[in-house]
This record gives structure tokens, C-alpha cells and sequence, in this order.
RNA sequence: GUGGCCGUAGCUCAGCUGGUCAGAGCGCCGCGUUGUGGUCGCGGAUGUCGGGGGUUCGAAUCCCCUCGGUCACCCCA
């Protein structure tokens, strides 16, 4: 068929009802996890100046080759934003709040690549920061709210990766170790990935290729090359996270994306999910990017997690059905529309949520969409019920109600009642 | 940016050694029941067969280009 003239954009899509209804259902769940936690909403502009994104230390492809810039009319190096962090980061510098502070945000993210499965152009991710405290207690409550967070969604087949990057100190003299122990082994790396052993060698640890991962299984990892101060850190957050009952994978060659990550990082990947992209929920702490957005040095940790992906896992399990169609009633009128526009009125104001149909429409097609829209109850007006000053309340599905006529002053009480008594229809 | 696979009605797809090739199921609309949905029966609408070019007497079917989708690399949620 012919393509119509305009289309979503490679990599964006359109989230119609009924699949929308997860989406609410999901950040539903998200936002009274975190908000129980005292994290409060933070709305931050969508585009910032690219710098925000683009510093002079970062080299992640998703900042330096992926961005979604563009000059605006006054001239200005703008950049849609391509992940959550940088731009809370750009808040809290600029209007200085009390710390600790602790945010969340829900937000579409940007990156410019090719879309395969679970990755996307527009693509949409919850998240929240927890900035001005370096106590690996605040670690602990950040992962332990993420794994909260996929529990309350109903996953369970999810493993969390924990890894830590130390100090920049710390990584200048890993990295060193790491350079040089690649260099010997070189010849047996997958030859994509050769050239970065001296491009960006952490990266060669995270590589998927075969070839490569045979020869990092031995690498040496960050874990054995942190300071006593980093090393403490990091114990901290496991026996932290210990504590409370959530037991990680150790993953030495977990590297995160964002050159600002330091000490701990995590991510939660859902094992059921075989695409290659599955990594649903990721994060870590990120000591120095406070200072360099230009605020006073500030410690951080937060996480993002991707929308789309989350959806993927839970079908991957089976589990956070949409909910339900959520109408009570609809109301058939035969008369025109006239009683249908006062009912509907009537109906709604008093709280009961309720559609009809329109185009003067055969009664037939009516109780048809009816039937189709869900609702327990469709509420019938013809020229009988007029005359009688009535309306005729029919039980669409199966329990047991028999069909009625009350007077119109009655509906609204009517109705309710019947609402009421209905047989628990939220069994999943 | 690179590579594999794919692109026929709203949806899922059949047709593809070129010649009733424009189809099926579901969905949608109407009627049977001029005031009652879900079942059933009957009837109906919708496609420039992704787009463009080429080969041919003839192309949804073959070739080229292009666009789009999908999966993978890279990278990340």
C-alpha cells in the first residue's frame, strides 16, 4: 500500500491506546515509589546549550557523535537532550538548593543511531539524582529504590551488575595498568577492537565481540587498583545493599556509557531478554560533574532507566498487563444526541466515567459500541423513556442483573449503586 | 556509519518458476431483529501489491536504484 505522506521518523514511534495505558500504569508506579522515598519531581527543559551535554572530558558516543543539535535562530548551539543526568545537574548548579537534594524526572531522551530492537531514536526513560552526598548509604538507597522500582512492575528474572570505577585518580592509574596489559595481547583482540586499546582502553573490556572477550575474561579489574578510600566505598555499598537483601553480580568489565561515572555503577538487565540491547535500568555516582557544569564540588548518584525496554522485560515475563478499559458506562440514546450529551454530563460530574456514541447512529450500532467500549453497563434512551421520564439501565456482561428502568432523577444513584455491587472485575 | 533479512487491505498473511494476480482470515460497515450488544447467517467497503526506473506483448511476481521496517555491529535506556 502507499505510504502515507508523512510518517513517524526512523527510530520514533507513536504509543496509542490501548498500549498507552501501560505507559500511565508505569510511571504510576514509578513516581509513588520514589516520591515515598522524598524524591520530588524535577522539569527540565528538553534542549539546553549543547555544552551542557558536550564538556570537554566526555567522549561518550552518545554525546560525541549521536547528539541531536541544531542552531537556533539567534544563533545558539542547541542539543535535544540525550540522557537525563547532565541537565538536573545544570538545575541544581543554577539554582542551588538545599542538599542532600533528591530528584526524579520522567523524560524522552535523544540519540541519533540506527534503531534495532529496544533502541530508538526518541526514546523515553525515568530516572532521579541524589545530589550533595558522597556516603555510600545514599549508593545503597538509590540502587535499592531501582530494585524496588522493578519489583513493584512485577520483574523478577533481573540481575543487577555492580562495578565500581574508584576515584579519577584511581582510574588514571588503572587505565595505565589496563593500557599496558592490552598492549601485550593485542594481536588476539578482535581487530575492531584493536585500536582502541589506545584510543580508550576501558571500552575494549565492554566490547561483545568473541575474540576480544576471550582475552579480557583475564584482564585486570578496577576493583584490585582502587585506593584504601575507594576500596572502603565500594565495600560499603555491598554490604549495604547485603544488608537489605539484594546480592549483585559482580561485573568487573561494566562500563558505563558516560565518562562521569565514578565508584559505583549498576546496571539491572533482565535475563529472560534476548535482544542485544536489553540493559533496562542504569547508573551510578558521578562526583565531579557538579563542579564541572560549573557549581561547587558536590557528589551525585542517580540512575536512568528506558521506558520502552522496562516494556519489553515485562512482556519478556509475562507480567504488568495493561489495565482494563476504564469505562463504566455508555449511554445509548436514540432520540438525536440530545439525552445522551445531558446523561453523559451528568454521569461524569458525579464521578462516573462514561462515553456514547455520535451520528445519530442505529440502536444497534450503538449497543455494538457499546459492547466494544468495555463498560459493565450501557444506559438506554429512546422515545419511550423520554415519554416516561426514564431511562433504561442494560447489564452488559455476565453477572446476573437483570435489565431496569428508573426514573431519570434516579440514574446517577442508580448507576452508582450498580457500581458498587459489581462482582470484582480487577482480577487480572 | 556498516551488514543480513523484509515491505501485498486497518491487522496477520497467502499469491512470487512472469499471463482470471488483486486474495484469505480477523476487524470494520449494513441487514436479518424499523428499541437492545456479545453467538449465528447474508451482504458490503477499503489496496496506485512501499516509491521510481528497467526488461517484456504482458510484472505484485525478474533486474537496478531509492525509501521504510526489522535484526545485528558500534553504542546505550
Amino acid at each position: 500500500m502507499a505510504r502515507p505522506r508523512y510518517q513517524a521518523l526512523k527510530g520514533t514511534q507513536d504509543v496509542l491506546p490501548p498500549a498507552s495505558a501501560r505507559w500511565e500504569a508505569l510511571l504510576a508506579t514509578y513516581a509513588a515509589t520514589v516520591e515515598r522515598a522524598g524524591y520530588g519531581l524535577v522539569q527540565s527543559p528538553m534542549f539546553e546549550e549543547i555544552g551542557v551535554f558536550q564538556r570537554e572530558s566526555e567522549g561518550a558516543d552518545a554525546v560525541r557523535k549521536e547528539m541531536y543539535d541544531f542552531e537556533d535562530k539567534g544563533g545558539q548551539h542547541i542539543a535535544l537532550r540525550p540522557e537525563g543526568t547532565a541537565s538536573v545537574v545544570r538545575a541544581f548548579v543554577q539554582h542551588h538548593p538545599l542538599t542532600p537534594w533528591k530528584v526524579w524526572y520522567a523524560t524522552p531522551a535523544f540519540r541519533y543511531e540506527n534503531a534495532q530492537a529496544g533502541r530508538f531514536r526518541q526514546h523515553h526513560q525515568v530516572g532521579l539524582e541524589l545530589l550533595g552526598t558522597a556516603d555510600p548509604e545514599a549508593d545503597v538507597e538509590v540502587v535499592t529504590i531501582a530494585a524496588e522500582f522493578l519489583h513493584a512492575l512485577g520483574l523478577r528474572q533481573v540481575e543487577l551488575q555492580l562495578n565500581t570505577m574508584g576515584t579519577v585518580d584511581d582510574r588514571v592509574r588503572y587505565v595505565e595498568v589496563l593500557q599496558g596489559w592490552l598492549r601485550e595481547r593485542v594481536g588476539d583482540l578482535d581487530p575492531e577492537d584493536q585500536a582502541r586499546v589506545e584510543v580508550h582502553p576501558m571500552r575494549v573490556l565492554d566490547s561483545k565481540r568473541r575474540a576480544t572477550r576471550a582475552v579480557t575474561a583475564e584482564a585486570p579489574a578496577i576493583a584490585d587498583h582502587l585506593s584504601p578510600e575507594s576500596e572502603a566505598h565500594f565495600a560499603a555499598v555491598v554490604d549495604g545493599l547485603s544488608a537489605v537483601g539484594i546480592e549483585p553480580t559482580m561485573a568487573p568489565r561494566l562500563v558505563r556509557g558516560f565518562d562521569y561515572y565514578t565508584h559505583t555503577t549498576f546496571e539491572f538487565v533482565p535475563t529472560l531478554v534476548d535482544n542485544a540491547q536489553a540493559t533496562i535500568l542504569g547508573g551510578g555516582r558521578y562526583d565531579g560533574l557538579v563542579e564541572e557544569l560549573g557549581g561547587p564540588p558536590t557528589p551525585g548518584i542517580g540512575f536512568g532507566s528506558g521506558i520502552e525496554r522496562l516494556l519489553i522485560a515485562c512482556d519478556a515475563e509475562g507480567v504488568f498487563p495493561a489495565p482494563p478499559t476504564a469505562l463504566d458506562v455508555f449511554v445509548v440514546d436514540v432520540t438525536g444526541g440530545a439525552h445522551a450529551r445531558e446523561l453523559t454530563r451528568e454521569l461524569r460530574a458525579a464521578g462516573i466515567r462514561c462515553d456514547r456514541a455520535f451520528d445519530q447512529r442505529a440502536m444497534r450500532a450503538q449497543m455494538k459500541a457499546a459492547d466494544r467500549s468495555g463498560a459493565p453497563f450501557a444506559v438506554i434512551v429512546g422515545d419511550q423513556e423520554v415519554a416516561d421520564g426514564v431511562a433504561t439501565v442494560r447489564p452488559l456482561a455476565e453477572f446476573g442483573a437483570e435489565q431496569t428502568t428508573v426514573p431519570r432523577a434516579d440514574l446517577v444513584a442508580h448507576v452508582s449503586a450498580l457500581l458498587t455491587d459489581l462482582p470484582s472485575k480487577d482480577a487480572p
